[in-house]
DNA sequence: AATAAAATTTAGACAAATCTAAAAATTTGT
DNA sequence: ACAAATTTTTAGATTTGTCTAAATTTTATT
């Protein structure tokens, strides 16, 4: 496989999140930041390899063994991820684009030793989980922020919009993975929220709010 | 810089050795095992970019920039093949074509911090020099087993072919870098010798002490 | 249901990297 | 030095992945 094609399977599995549901050309052409033609003709060679079903003007989906193929190159991108982060000391808003070049190299064996160095992780350092060597991840309770009771707590455990900015943005608010949130208040007016941080508390938009997910408190 | 062009530059740095002597088509073809009609084609693209001194009939050389790029490319493959040896427990068999496609990651720091976590080495597993951020490298004396004087003493500095075939070969007769080894005796019949490690003699092929290196002891 | 709008595909072109076959230049041998 | 052999280059084709512009199909609107 090229890696263009890797990256198409990916963009793909990524609209459908797994789902066997059909994906547009103009999905995919938006996804992959290209034309919708390019990604007609992408999606015959990929077709014509059996990585996906493909019917004209009706959209495409993943075939099992496309869905498998997708899956590994995730695997590989949140494992060189976390890698990254654990052993080379970058921080979570520097290693997607070192990682988009590092999921594409060829060796079985590279990610498994890779996959036992950082001791069999679940979660990429976006709070995504990583597949294992047979495609299976952990799944668990998350919401977005936007979406939690008045008053309720949790615990942050992934972002929505993995953008550099916003994760920047985020490490000046002090907001990391683990931490745990007080829900307190939301604005009606413009959604946005008060929440309870390390103790104090202050006001995120309804923007931020939708771009993180929380793992909510069990309402014991 | 695409992968193909940065495989050629280190290509012809090898045929060179960093010297600024013309190298022939030919020779690139059989390097690069391709055809001379890909090579010519190639090298007038490097010359565009300025990477190489290329006149019709006359061969190409690396130019400043070129040798500066190429050096990069071998900074990395071997910094990628120490990490893959000392990280994540690979043979010194098994790294070389990972570290073709590793060579090829684009990101100044990400390498910069593999150096450190390697502890800025100054050699390979295969005993060849790392050049450092300034493509510096270390030197030191090494001799070709085949070229030692009888008797003498030294150690395994470094191999000449690195094929898989080989280094196993090496592994299975416990021949490795580090290790101190005695010339006992050279056949002029067919240039064999004996020598001894760890304690035993033993006969080795003018084949194998052709592709072996050795650091001399001073002769005191 | 007919037409307008949107989505999708086709046709044709281009750049990168390669190849084969043929032509041109250089080197070698006597 | 001149023909033969070797090396190198050119010309033209192929594959991958992309594009623009035009044609086609589907969907939405009235």
């Amino acid at each position: 496989m090229t890696h263009s094609e890797e990256n198409y399977l990916k963009g793909i599995y990524h609209l459908c999140k797994g789902g066997s549901v059909a994906v547009a050309t103009n999905a995919i052409a938006a996804q992959m930041d290209t034309k919708p033609s390019s990604v007609t003709d992408m999606v015959k060679r990929l077709s014509e390899k059996g990585l996906v079903d493909y019917r004209k003007y009706q959209g495409v989906s993943l075939t099992e063994s496309g869905n498998r193929q997708a899956l590994k190159i995730i695997r590989k991108h949140r494992l060189w991820e976390l890698f990254l982060v654990e052993k080379l000391d970058f921080k979570w808003d520097q290693v997607h684009e070192i990682a988009e070049q590092l999921e594409h190299i060829e060796s079985e064996v590279l990610i498994d030793r890779l996959d036992a160095l950082l001791e069999y992780p679940d979660y990429d350092p976006h709070g995504d989980p990583i597949p294992d060597k047979n495609g299976v991840f952990k799944t668990r309770e998350k919401k977005l922020l936007s979406a939690m009771p008045v008053p309720s707590e949790g615990q942050f455990v992934g972002v929505k919009d993995s953008s550099a900015t916003f994760l920047r943005f985020l490490d000046r608010h002090r907001i990391a993975l683990g931490k745990k949130v007080s829900i307190l208040e939301k604005e009606e007016f413009d959604k946005s929220m008060r929440i309870r941080l390390d103790g104090d508390a202050f006001r995120i938009s309804h923007q931020i709010a939708s771009n993180l997910y929380i793992k909510p408190n069990p309402t014991t």
